[in-house]
DNA sequence: GCACGCTTACTGAGTGGTTAGTAAGTAGTC
DNA sequence: GACTACTTACTAACCACTCAGTAAGCGTGC
């Protein structure tokens, strides 16, 4: 993990990972066949602990939106699985990457949560066109990835918690009031 | 251009670089003294017609919030540009990345951008706090960011404009009315 | 209590390929 | 005669991955 978040996975070396695992290069391959499996098997390991990994007994509505940002402020003190996953998941738009279908899928999974966590919220009816909390729903998603990105950069300069708050508020009160 | 936005920085050669531009890989060197110098380069030139690159004859107030969601629906038909973006701004933050002083940069430039075009468009007095429009500002900029990634990774799933607009429409109303 | 085959957990030494960068040379232009 | 625009040829490092071997542990038979 600290070394794919360090390098990204392009970069990433075997040899620098075996190091600090404390084996060598070939006993890095012993338990993972390749490369690529050794970032998937990473990938999946983290998610069971994530948001994306919670299962149909997640909270709802205010409650959900509440623990995003609960989650931005908690990561504020978890450099290292920030780093990690705003690395790869850009990354993964490179060609032929490993980790495409793993941030497709995670993308699609926290946009219907998301999407699902607002309805509740916002009590909406048949009233709502569903393109606009969908809309709200990837704004949501897509803040809080982009503010890692530049406070990973300048971490004085950002306040994950304080931003990714502001928008919810801000959304649900215009989704209400439209 | 395209092989950064295809393959990163880090995995992208200058073999390939040099084949697309119909030259040998020392041909390249010839023009740019190191591949680090070739990235800056290549930045340098792209930011002269991007936002960011927008001088103090810019749009102001709500008229410049209009033009990020220009820009984002324009950017729906720029794959290209959009990739090498995403993958090179979050691939900044890995250690000793040569484009990481070049995206603080930026970052902090479009936040200061957006932070005058809001409180501009509010019309804020002195009696708004600073860190509630700092906090939409640097939102408006990371929910840019966030989508473009989700958006090439399920360009069917994101509207890049309309998410951006609905942020930008409910963080306007919200501190109109706070 | 100990030899038996089987499995697990590695290491060391490669293989074949790719990497950025350098050095020297050449053809053409001003 | 100097400069630009390259090329060919090279170097030294690094890459993922393979393969053959070794050492230790384990359940079974006697």
């Amino acid at each position: 993990m600290e070394t794919f978040a360090a390098r990204g996975y392009g970069k990433a070396s075997l040899a620098e990972i075996a190091d600090r695992a404390g084996l060598t290069q070939a006993g890095v391959l012993h338990y993972f066949r390749s490369k690529a499996n050794l970032l998937t098997e990473v990938l999946d390991l983290r998610d069971t602990t994530d948001i994306a990994g919670l299962g149909p007994e997640r909270p709802r509505g205010l409650t959900f939106l509440q623990h995003l940002v609960d989650t931005a402020r908690h990561n504020a003190e978890r450099e290292g699985i920030v780093r990690l996953y705003a690395v790869l998941s850009a990354e993964s738009v490179t060609d032929d990457h490993p980790a495409q279908d793993y941030f497709r899928n995670r993308y699609a999974g926290l946009r219907g949560f998301v999407t699902e966590a607002l309805t509740e919220a916002c009590d909406l009816g048949e009233v709502h066109e569903d393109v606009d909390v969908e809309s709200a729903a990837n704004a949501i998603v897509a803040v809080m990835d982009g503010l890692q990105v530049q406070w990973l950069l300048d971490p004085e300069a950002v306040d994950m918690a304080a931003s990714t708050e502001s928008v919810i508020k801000a959304l649900v009160a215009s989704l209400e009031a439209g």
